[in-house]
DNA sequence: GCTGAAGTAGACCGATCTGTATACCTGCTT
DNA sequence: AAGCAGGTATACAGATCGGTCTACTTCAGC
């Protein structure tokens, strides 16, 4: 299972945007791109099974005969808005990632991209977390997206803790995971305002302590 | 049957468990008890627009007329599924939060209940955030629930972490809350295995230093 | 000038959705 | 003995679901 998914990369935390994930069987024409908006907006906010491809139809502009002559059916629209929201993410957190100079610096920027990402992109937590709430076979193609994302993450977090502490980096990367993953429930939930704020600066600490402990790296 | 059944007392974090929630509507005849246990798991497993009420009838044994005669709506039923599982959550995090002496080991106590609990209870993440995830409108009846269970919890965190620390009792409790919030996540998308255990440690180790810096309290 | 890709417009299909109706049966309680 | 709550069995209604189909249009490239 765990085969070395990706490198989390030395440097700056990059690793494909698509990989192990199926090559786009769609040709993205102007019409099919204003499918995928309609999509991803309804499928974010209404949920999958509350949105009708009559819906996603109509509020693109396009008519039922091209979405079905672009897509082929729902799900792969459903997989597409995935896989695209996933790729966004990605290519999102890559600037934060580019700019933080420092492992530490990455992890917590990690925190700070999900804030500002909430704006406009995380009314109502994360995507992947909320797709899966709807799909209950893990043998539709959705679910190695969704798994995929996690996954990445959470190597993302360890390649970067083990670059602060040689030693339970596992640990320290798990943590992190959790504190973010927290972040973004809380936050879509509105359990209390700033989640994601507050959890960029829990992991600012949980970092700098995890340094002073073993400070063989800044 | 429809009384304040629970208390979840403990030394912190009071609250009815049925507290600014409507009361129970539905008369809980064995025909209705099938009814809302078929309901729960199928909605939990499969999501709540993926589930019909024909479906939900058949699981249960019983007719489409008893279960609208009882329940009135699918809506309905949704709601008493929530609110139900609410309930019983409570109840059975009141087992634990008892039989822990300090608010310390009692805020601990909160991740081993939830580890517990998900044996067989909770193998697609909380019940309350993949609600959510199918639920748009705010003014619907089931997110009252959502947000009450959300908010006690983070009354309970708050408050136990208030007796651990005199200050900053909030952001500890908060920071608690995320911490659960993102093991009952990564558990149900299975990030990785033992997600709420390691959440149990990590909260261990955050309130024993939270305690030492301000050691008023145990 | 022709072809093919991309599109509109709209009818249509069978299945499924939530919800209702009629008729009958059973076991308690008064 | 009567009445009623709780139930079975089943047919039905109107809407919506995902998906297909025919016919026509527009436009770029060879």
């Amino acid at each position: 299972m765990t085969e070395g998914t990706d490198r989390v990369g030395g440097g700056a935390g990059k690793g494909d945007a698509r990989e192990a994930v199926a090559p786009r069987r769609v040709t993205m024409t102007p019409g099919a791109r204003r499918v995928l908006g309609a999509a991803a907006r309804l499928f974010y906010d209404r949920g999958i099974h509350a949105v009708g491809v009559d819906l996603i139809a109509a509020e693109a502009g396009v008519t039922k005969k091209t979405l079905y002559d672009r897509f082929g059916s729902k799900e792969q629209i459903v997989v597409e808005y995935l896989a695209d929201r996933d790729e966004r993410w990605r290519v999102f957190l890559a600037g934060y990632l580019d700019a933080a100079p420092t492992p530490r610096d990455k992890a917590v920027a990690v925190f700070a991209a999900s804030r500002d990402w909430a704006v406009g992109h995380m009314a109502k937590g994360c995507g992947m977390v909320n797709a899966h709430a709807e799909i209950s076979d893990p043998a539709h193609p959705a679910y190695a997206i969704i798994a995929g994302q996690k996954a990445w993450m959470l190597g993302l977090f360890t390649g970067l803790a083990a670059e602060v502490v040689p030693r339970g980096a596992e640990r320290l990367g798990r943590t992190l995971m959790l504190l973010h993953e927290g972040a973004l429930v809380a936050s879509g939930l509105r359990v209390f305002p700033g989640a994601i704020e507050q959890a960029r600066r829990d992991a600012e600490e949980l970092l700098r302590r995890a340094a002073a402990v073993d400070p063989a790296h800044g």
